[in-house]
DNA sequence: TATCTTCATAACCTATAACTTATATAAGTA
DNA sequence: TACTTATATAAGTTATAGGTTATGAAGATA
């Protein structure tokens, strides 16, 4: 479950209408034509790229009327944010240590010869 | 090129090997033939997922006789990091503001009846 | 030199993502 | 009640993601 919403939640930022749809939901609640309108695609598509969202918890859904609202909802961007730490956390300890590394690995390599720009 | 390398980032994170294998880095450089023994997918899948990696700056190459040892990059994830601080920010000003925005919205509803709970 | 190791790439297969059109449902309106 | 609006869902299409096997190339080693 952890691991699916994570699977779920970077999938949807994958898609650049859904990142869109989420700029504009940034900016307040919205509707699905209010959401729609923006874009050239059909509304069936915006509703499809919706029920992503929601899956990932990634944004709610409100009832009022035939309308239903849609709102951002954090579930999901926590999920991201926490493993995104991770990552930076581990680049930051890499970062620190990484002078002594390269000088040893210079160090060790010293007496070969070091290929350098792979063309591809 | 923003937008490519956003699109590049989050679905190179939406697939969980892929996550595993920045785990893995996380802890420190490591070759292809390391990163791939944990898992019991072939060599060249791995490859692919380590070009998917790199394409999305997340990982980079260093050269090192016959082997292509990786390790972590930032560039995908500081790019990754701005955006969703857009969204935090947007949830935190919505949070804000959610007390008055729904007092508003239930008084205007008052009158007209509110069907909750849709089955799906 | 011949062989082994490490890695990348091409060609192929299959499941799924992202659209479309068609249609259904539920609420608002005349 | 009949019509319209707002939305969801199903079914079909096409491109792409993620795996496979086969093979190649470059460096290490005997």
């Amino acid at each position: 479950m952890k691991i699916l919403n994570l699977n779920a939640a970077f999938s949807a930022l994958a898609d650049p209408t859904r990142r869109a749809i989420l700029a504009r939901l940034a900016t307040g609640e919205a509707t699905v034509m209010e959401l729609a309108e923006p874009f050239e695609m059909t509304q069936p598509a915006i509703s499809q790229h919706l029920k992503v969202l929601e899956d990932a918890g990634l944004i709610v859904r409100r009832v009022d009327g035939t309308k239903r609202p849609r709102r951002l909802a954090n579930a999901g961007i926590d999920a991201m944010d926490q493993w995104l730490a991770m990552l930076r956390k581990a680049l930051e300890k890499n970062y620190d240590r990484l002078d002594e590394v390269l000088a040893g690995m210079e160090q060790k390599k010293a007496q070969k010869k070091i290929k350098t720009g792979e063309k591809r």
